[in-house]
DNA sequence: GCGTGTGAAGGGTTTCACAGCA
DNA sequence: TGCTGTGAAACCCTTCACACGC
């Protein structure tokens, strides 16, 4: 086989980020013009075995040129194919403090088919202001705005006493993807899938592999 | 033998954020005054079969009561031991953009033993300013100041185009343990340890499972 | 009876060693 | 010669089934 073949296959949770690594290089060198990579370089850059590189990338059917490479722009389409990142995602915010101002702002979504369209926050001087692309709408907007706007994912950047109502809130209106920032545990339904981003876990992991190594 | 024995044994990097998790919840029952809890309970609120939380747990001892459940307190005490979440650790942000700024003003941190000492951005505005419970720094000041205030993680929080220079900055400067959010790859030397959480791939991998269940 | 603790089985992931191709 | 692709082995992680203790 050739061609990629992997579009029914599902890849697990330790997989995917890992393709999305190789991704995440494999555009930045096609920016700087470089058209060929090899395993060992891809494996420098992101913290993993060059077999194991070769091996995920051999999944999708062999794309390498043995004693050259990969190259570079057939490797990214091939994984865009993949990993479904050749449409773009709708995205919206509740809570626009700190956190959720700075995915707002963040350049460089929308290049990566990730494209905010509503954000949501219930303090009233926040109401209607522009943040990023989008105007801050009420809270009480949610179920409304997002029908309207068609988002897909919602992400949940309030504080934790309200973590939970708000995941109601986004179920509720059709939102079957949540991305959690807060630091509690959400219940959602088995149908919503549910990604938490734990800025206080991430902490400690860290110390706690800076101490034991 | 029943005593945490395992000090010495080193846990994997999916088995840490579960532990955490744990933690998190033991620390939120404890709140609530709740004193007994159940692996199924644990399970439920953690997305984790009650097998595995059991399993986890009795790698540290056996502590849980036969058909009552675990003592939360004593729990809680055990995994604070094994993670070594008792010391306070300091911590640095450079960059007090959007993202840093919400680092820096998150409560519930310090209670967490995760303390912020010391904040660097290179917008004049923004030196000598508060934020949190620290005062802004010249990014020229890194090196003096992380060993002033004995930082023990960096958290890079500036955009892209300089975070390799930042974390070349923070590493000659003695801090071996570095939280990344910027989007790009890293390189650092062997003994320093690097964490990242990239957003976009937190989205995309969402996304992805979102699609694929 | 109920819920934890644990050896054994099962499944998946990573590494090893080497085959195959430019 | 150099690098990719791949079966086999090793390893780790999770589940199963059941023993044990309150």
């Amino acid at each position: 086989m050739n061609d990629c073949t992997s579009k029914e296959k599902k890849f697990s949770d330790v997989v995917i980020p890992r393709i999305l690594n190789y991704l995440k290089i494999v555009q930045q060198l096609e920016k700087n013009n470089k058209t060929n990579i090899l395993s060992e370089e891809i494996s420098r850059m992101t913290n993993t075995s060059a077999v194991l590189v070769r091996k995920d990338l051999a999944n999708f059917g062999k794309f390498g040129q043995p004693g050259t490479g990969y190259d570079v722009s057939r490797l990214k389409n091939y994984l865009l194919d993949i990993i479904g990142g050749k449409e773009m995602s709708n995205l919206a915010v509740v809570g626009v403090g700190n956190l959720g101002s700075a995915l707002l702002n963040y350049k460089g979504f929308e290049e990566e088919g990730l494209k905010f369209v509503a954000a949501f926050d219930k303090q009233e001087g926040k109401i209607g202001k522009i943040c990023g692309n989008v105007i801050v709408e009420h809270i009480d907007n949610i179920g409304e705005s997002i029908k309207r706007n068609n988002v897909h994912i919602g992400i949940i950047a309030v504080p934790s006493d309200v973590a939970q109502a708000v995941a109601g809130t986004l179920v509720e209106s059709g939102v079957y993807s949540i991305l959690n920032f807060s630091h509690v545990a959400l219940s959602v339904p088995p149908e919503v899938t549910l990604r938490n981003v734990d800025l206080a876990i991430e902490l400690k992991a860290l110390r706690y592999f800076s101490v034991n190594r």
